[in-house]
DNA sequence: TGATTCACG
DNA sequence: GACGTACGTGAATCAG
């Protein structure tokens, strides 16, 4: 077919899809041989996907893989440090490279390169071409440099995030349409490729600047013009440099092909040349899956079944495809039987329940879920509801389900027993759930855990996150079972054939990530950060969850009352003073009548035009007004009524009488826990008023509360990761350290010391662990930004080892994209080589990491140590706030509870660590969190 | 839904 | 002399 108008032609990106392939995959080899071939096995299995779900009425009829040719281009001799400072190509992908183009001609698939010229150069050729001759294209492919040749029937494609990206998905990258992405480009400049640009100036700034003069040309000849001097000086000064990134980034459309669109016609595979070439990688499972498609025998591979607790890790978990209809209903005792004897046989099973919400300590067990091969995976339905109501208004329940209890008889000992490896998504969830019907699930492997111990900073580590990126798969989204809104049903209401579905699906998801995960975790060498640090928390955090702390209602209830009537007094107050009613809650309100009405100075505009109106602002205004003063006492109850008194008693469980937060293992990327629903980390403590709220949180009759803190943690281990022999002898003296930072800095004996001075030195102190700012000084001093400068300056005078220390962490995490805490959990920074504001950013949060990050680990030894510590006393471990650990324990008890928790929290960081600050911990107690803390 | 504000370490 | 900044969280509320 000659090719023209109603053509569709596609383009695929290859080298994209290489490195995609190589960098999710872990790295395989080759049975027979150890050739190493993950990279070729991913490759395949996105060709085979691309495939699949391109033979619709959609199809193209002309489609060609590009790869580039060599790493010499034209670029080079325009400008010879174009793309140096690229990594090597990493030693186990050189060898597949020539794998992956003739895997592309094995799938009989046109196949392109051209030397001189990068891939990107023979796609913006063809897609020209293509365009002129009246048909469309799409490019299969996310990288940003195509985004020029969008337009006029040109789309890409993501197939990474099944995207598509037109004309508007062009501007919201760059904010210029296609046609001025270049100029843009060229002013921006591009870290990866190492295309200069101009120094300073970001795609933000490029666009604005583009949009205002038309083009890069006029810009260049009008540079003069512009108002900001350095601005205006880089243009000038550096116009050479940036119309070179013009050439460098400007895409070559006229590429000398030796071949025609007409030559890239999609064609069928020939079975047998696809064949042997899958089955010569030893590709078992995508061999099967194809000469099954095609009805065709396909060559034999050596077999080499390997058994035991391991996954196997030649076949990639991709290969598989999902398919939905064919995961098994169970029904009943004989169906579930297979099941239980499987798992025991394989010595792991992926388990996963659906439950009626999202408190565990409420909602109704409804299925279960069972995953013991990838693609096999079974359902459980036990609750659903037929939807008819009996006398009373209940549901009864659907036919065709085992009883609830015939089905947790049969899998409780499997669930319990020691030498079957559970494996979920969450499972602290499902293990919640599973408590409250009365099975033990120990011992578990989690997949969200794995995903955090490995790549905590990079991405989130929910299923649908961790499917679509290591698996290439989109769950069924529950909103497509559940609806949404008000209308919105329970899991129970869903029909057992979708439900199976679904469920199943998860269950087989979370297996297919373990069997990709587990391999991981030695490659990345963060084994010991999950073992020690991840996987043994989980079983403790639901146990404190579960025990939930006892709040009483009646305290709260009358602080609200309080609370609301105060405010009353304060908005009517505040209408007086306004001269007229408005809401209060609204900052954009508040700012209208102090900037505009009351015509006051010091006003800021958010970036979304509104007045801004935050606390500090207000109190810089409240000395002279006493509008801005009401503001704030408005706000501060507000607050403490809304979040907390208020919101606190919905949260108090009907059964237990008490609060059950939930601990998000995965919360923060530091390696601190997040806790939610309610949020029992930022209960109030720094103002006298919000401390009361601490009151209603109470020890059962006859025990009291304990709280143990960790003393300036952070800062020891800053003086420990630094290595400061000031800071340490400090501590190890049991001095003020605020006061002897103050001493050390501004000169004045200890027994000299002002309260000022030390306020002073301690805002520093912690500056310092946040990746100190004289801006940020300033502002949290409230003194002048040269000043808080000033400040800084001296103390890394005094203190030289802290700026060494900021300076090896921020050129670590250059090199090599994370930062590691003294336990070697790693942080990604994916943000560290960002150009622009972001810069500053990941710079600060990369060198705050460590410090957060390994505090973190201390603590979290202290926790997974504590049972035993305590076991036999009649003790709780109850929450964990970050540097505190709360319990409640018998009255006459709390001694020895304390002496024992001082301990492990103390001792926390040995063996593994021996540091030589020592780590101290005070303790209080008391009826109440506000008198034990 | 995103922005704003504010509670904690 | 331009810009925009302390690090890490979760929840309530407004406004579109």
């Amino acid at each position: 077919m000659q090719f023209g108008k109603g053509c569709h032609l596609h383009l695929i990106d290859g080298s994209a899809f290489i490195f995609r392939a190589y960098h999710a995959l872990p790295p395989l080899t080759r049975k027979s041989d150890g050739l190493p071939i993950g990279a070729v096995s991913g490759f395949c299995n996105m060709l085979y996907k691309y495939v699949e779900a391109n033979t619709g009425p959609d199809a193209p009829t002309h489609v060609a893989v590009i790869f580039d040719k060599g790493s010499h281009t034209f670029r080079n001799d325009l400008y010879d440090l174009y793309k140096a400072n690229r990594e090597a190509m990493p030693e186990d992908l050189r060898p597949q490279i020539p794998l992956t183009r003739e895997a592309t001609i094995a799938f009989n698939i046109a196949c392109k390169e051209l030397a001189g010229y990068e891939a990107d150069d023979i796609i913006a050729t063809l897609s020209v071409q293509a365009r002129d001759a009246g048909g469309r294209v799409t490019i299969i492919s996310s990288d940003k440099d195509l985004m020029q040749l969008v337009g006029d029937g040109v789309e890409m494609l993501d197939a990474m995030k099944n995207k598509r990206i037109d004309r508007d998905g062009v501007i919201e990258k760059f904010g210029v349409g296609p046609e001025r992405v270049v100029d843009v480009q060229a002013l921006a400049g591009d870290s990866v490729d190492n295309v200069p640009g101009a120094p300073g100036i970001g795609i933000k700034t490029a666009a604005l600047l583009i949009n205002e003069y038309g083009s890069l040309e006029e810009l260049l000849d009008r540079a003069g013009e512009i108002k900001q001097p350095k601005r205006r000086q880089t243009l000038i000064e550096k116009r050479d440099q940036i119309e070179l990134s013009k050439k460098l980034v400007q895409l070559d459309c006229n590429t000398p092909l030796d071949f025609t669109l007409d030559d890239l016609e999609v064609r069928d595979p020939d079975p047998e040349t696809l064949l042997e070439f899958l089955s010569g990688m030893e590709f078992r499972t995508l061999t099967k899956r194809i000469s099954d498609q095609l009805g065709v025998d396909a060559p034999a591979i050596k077999d080499t079944d390997p058994r035991g607790a391991e996954p196997e890790a030649a076949d990639a978990p991709a290969d598989l495809p999902f398919a939905p209809e064919t995961y098994a209903c169970i029904r009943d005792a004989q169906a579930l039987e297979p099941w239980i004897a499987r798992a025991r046989e394989r010595g792991y099973v992926a388990v996963d329940t659906e439950t009626t919400g999202l408190d565990e300590m409420r909602v109704d067990l409804v299925g279960i879920s069972l995953c013991i091969d990838s693609g096999k995976a079974c359902y459980i339905p036990l609750g659903h509801k037929d939807g008819s109501d009996d006398l009373f208004g209940s549901d009864n329940l659907a036919e065709g389900q085992m009883p609830l209890e015939q089905a947790l008889d049969m899998l409780r000992p499997l669930l319990a027993d020691p030498s079957v490896m559970k494996i979920g998504q969450n499972m602290k969830y499902d293990a919640k759930i599973f408590a409250r019907y009365g099975v033990t699930v120990t011992p578990y492997d989690d997949t969200m855990l794995m995903s955090y111990a490995m790549n905590a900073g990079l991405h989130g580590h929910g299923m649908d996150a961790l499917a679509e990126r290591y698996l290439s798969h989109a769950p069924i989204p529950i909103k497509s079972l559940l609806g949404s809104g008000k209308s919105a049903i329970t899991f129970d209401r869903v029909p057992i054939d979708d439900a199976v579905k679904y469920a199943a699906e998860d269950a087989d998801i979370t297996l297919r990530l373990w069997e990709l995960f587990k391999p991981q975790l030695h490659q990345t060498r963060v084994t010991t950060v999950y073992e020690t640090l991840e996987r043994p928390l989980s079983p403790v955090l639901a146990r404190m969850e579960m025990h939930g702390i006892k709040v009483d209602r009646d305290t709260l209830s009358r602080m609200s009352n309080a609370f609301a009537q105060k405010m009353a007094g304060y908005e009517s107050e505040l209408f007086e003073l306004a001269g007229h009613e408005f809401n209060v809650q609204s900052p954009a309100q508040v700012g209208a009548i102090l900037f505009e009405e009351m015509g006051l100075d010091g006003g800021k505009k958010t970036k979304t035009g509104q007045w801004s109106t935050p606390a500090d602002v207000l109190e810089d205004l409240a000395t002279e007004h006493d509008f801005a003063a009401r503001v704030l006492d408005y706000r501060q109850l507000q607050k403490l009524k809304s979040t907390y008194t208020d919101a606190l008693q919905d949260h108090i469980n009907p059964d237990t009488g008490r609060v059950h937060t939930s601990y998000v293992q995965t919360g923060a990327n530091t390696g601190r826990l997040a806790s939610t629903d309610p949020n029992l980390q930022n209960i109030p403590v720094r103002s006298e008023e919000g401390r009361r709220i601490r009151e209603a949180f109470v020890a059962e009759e006859g025990k009291v509360l304990l709280s143990l803190d960790y003393s300036q943690i952070e800062l020891r281990i800053l003086a420990e990761m630094a290595d400061i022999p000031a800071l340490k002898q400090a501590f190890k003296d049991g001095l003020d350290i605020h006061a002897m930072t103050a001493s050390e800095m501004f000169d004045v004996p200890l027994d000299q010391m002002t309260p000022d001075i030390r306020r002073r030195a301690k805002a520093i102190n912690f500056g310092v662990i946040y990746g100190i700012s004289g801006f940020g000084l300033a502002r949290n001093l409230r003194i002048p930004r040269a000043e808080a400068q000033g400040f800084i300056d001296r103390y890394f005078e005094r203190f030289p080892g802290i700026r060494s220390y900021m300076d090896a962490t921020t050129q670590f995490a250059k090199d090599h994209g994370y930062v590691q805490t003294m336990f070697g959990r790693k942080i990604h920074t994916p943000e560290i080589n960002a150009k622009g504001p972001g810069a500053g950013f990941a710079k600060r949060a990369a060198i705050n990491a460590p410090i957060q990050g390994t505090a973190a680990d201390v603590i979290r030894r202290a926790m997974i140590r504590m049972e035993d510590a305590i076991a036999g006393l009649p003790a709780k471990m109850l929450l964990q706030v970050h540097d505190e650990l709360l319990f409640e324990v018998d009255a006459d008890r709390a001694d020895d509870v304390i002496a024992r928790a001082r301990d492990v929290m103390e001792t926390a960081a040995a063996p593994a660590l021996h540091l030589s600050v020592p780590l101290t911990v005070d303790a209080g107690q008391g009826q109440n969190w506000a008198e034990a803390h």
